[in-house]
DNA sequence: GCGATCAGCT
DNA sequence: CACAGCTGATCGC
């Protein structure tokens, strides 16, 4: 398929209609409460979410999709000027609420996009969105699949959401007494709250703009913005650190738990004040026994920073995106004959092909382990939609100019700063008062 | 003063 | 290296 018809989580110029995944901003980059290019195709629930991330936009561009059912576009050929129809599906992505992926057909075959998913084997929403699957692709084969590949590697394995939720609720149980610190983003992990929340009878707190989209997500009892209510807390992720943590606990006892998407590939420690690597948690180091024991009994000015990490905050495999036999089993299902992956990152990036080139219609060759400039380029050139070949992370070690950074946040980790406040009232936050 | 962009950080 | 993305600073308008 030419350029200029369609574009999935890309908001540069030159399409007839825009499709939106979901509402992660790392989705968004270049979309604009000013926003005028043309439709814009989602999902009932990110269409209900919009205002709040995007205040102003006008909501007369945005165009449901109702998942399950195919919708007719009519647009024109970039290059014969002649009319074509695209046709498009959505079906849950179950990644964060109103997550969607998207089904394309017309005359440039059949079109599968994932966006970011989570394909559990397990539960209600997981079966729909199965049969649904299925059932699209009795009409038709997918020539192409672009695929969600965050963590499309055999190393990466983790527990279903259900599983982690236990493990997060049980560690809260297993802490009568103290405060909990959940991190969170700004959509997202909803239904590991929801559960904590049924299974141990206790509300949670939540900042006041995530009160707003808990609202609209239609939660209304669950979650307060009153912290004498409970001691269960969910904070904005960027708030988490073992300095919040600390300063907590000068106060009251306070552990943290962080449902990350990240460290359960145990590597190397390196660098005496980095965090990043092995993040062994207290939960995982009880069950280890040896090796760090003994440590954690020095006295807390002793400990070096991984120590000071372990010793409040908990890690647990609390995933949005499908571990790697989850990413197996979907490609075997969908049976393309073409698969590529939509995110690349820097170094870490493996060609879905290398696994599962053996799974496609046609026997392609793998273009090997690492992303060589060309095989990245390809993707660009010859991909049939326009989409979003995004890359995870924005990190340069490029020196720079250095700043000092003092960040100005409370004990909760919600931020004052003017420019800031701003930001957020531009984001469309109603800084509404908690207590 | 605002939006876009970048560096830094978790 | 990295989940997703916030914050502060800078620059052009």
């Amino acid at each position: 398929m030419e350029k200029g018809l369609i574009s999935v989580d890309q908001w540069t110029q030159g399409s007839q209609a825009y499709f939106l995944t979901h509402l992660h901003s790392d989705h968004t980059k270049g979309l604009t409460s000013s926003w005028t290019r043309g439709p814009l195709f989602c999902s009932r629930l990110t269409a209900k979410l919009f205002p709040l991330k995007f205040p102003g936009l006008n909501l007369s561009l945005l165009r449901v999709l109702d998942i399950g059912s195919w919708h007719s576009i009519s647009l024109m050929s970039p290059s014969s000027g002649e009319k074509t129809v695209v046709q498009v599906m959505a079906i849950d992505a179950h990644h964060c609420p109103g997550s969607i992926m998207l089904l394309f057909r017309g005359e440039f075959g059949c079109l599968l996009y994932t966006g970011d998913f989570r394909w559990e084997t397990d539960g209600e929403r997981a079966k729909t969105a199965r049969n649904t699957l299925l059932k699209a692709l009795k009409e038709d084969a997918v020539d192409i699949i672009y695929l969600d590949n965050t963590y499309c590697n055999p190393s990466y394995d983790f527990p279903s959401r259900e599983v982690a939720a236990q493990q997060v609720a049980d560690i809260i149980a297993s802490h009568p007494n103290d405060d909990i610190i959940i991190g969170i983003d700004t959509l997202g992990k909803e239904e590991l709250l929801v559960h904590i929340s049924r299974l141990l009878n206790i509300k949670i707190w939540v900042w006041p703009e995530r009160l707003q989209t808990m609202h609209l997500l239609g939660f209304h009892d669950i979650f307060t913005t009153k912290t004498s209510l409970t001691r269960v807390r969910a904070v904005p992720r960027y708030s988490f650190s073992i300095d919040t943590l600390e300063r907590l606990n000068t106060m009251r006892p306070t552990i943290g738990i962080m449902p990350s998407g990240l460290p359960w590939l145990v590597k190397p420690f390196k660098g005496k004040d980095k965090l990043f690597g092995s993040l062994l948690t207290p939960y995982n180091r009880s069950q280890k026994g040896a090796n760090g024991g003994m440590q954690t009994d020095k006295r807390n000015d002793n400990l070096g920073s991984a120590d000071r990490f372990h010793k409040y905050i908990y890690s647990v495999p609390y995933s949005d995106h499908s571990c790697f036999m989850e990413i197996q089993e979907f490609v075997k299902l969908v049976q393309p004959v073409k698969v590529r992956g939509i995110v690349s990152s820097s170094s870490c990036y493996v060609d879905p092909l290398y696994y599962f080139g053996r799974l496609c219609g046609a026997n392609q060759p793998s273009r090997g382990l690492h992303n060589s400039e060309e095989s990245k380029s390809l993707s660009k050139r010859v991909i049939a939609v326009q989409t979003n070949c995004y890359a995870r992370s924005g990190n340069s070690t490029e020196a720079g100019r250095k700043r000092g950074r003092t960040p100005k946040v409370d004990f909760l980790g919600v931020n004052v700063s003017k420019a800031n406040t701003l930001r957020r009232i531009r984001r469309g936050a109603k800084i509404a008062q908690s207590e």
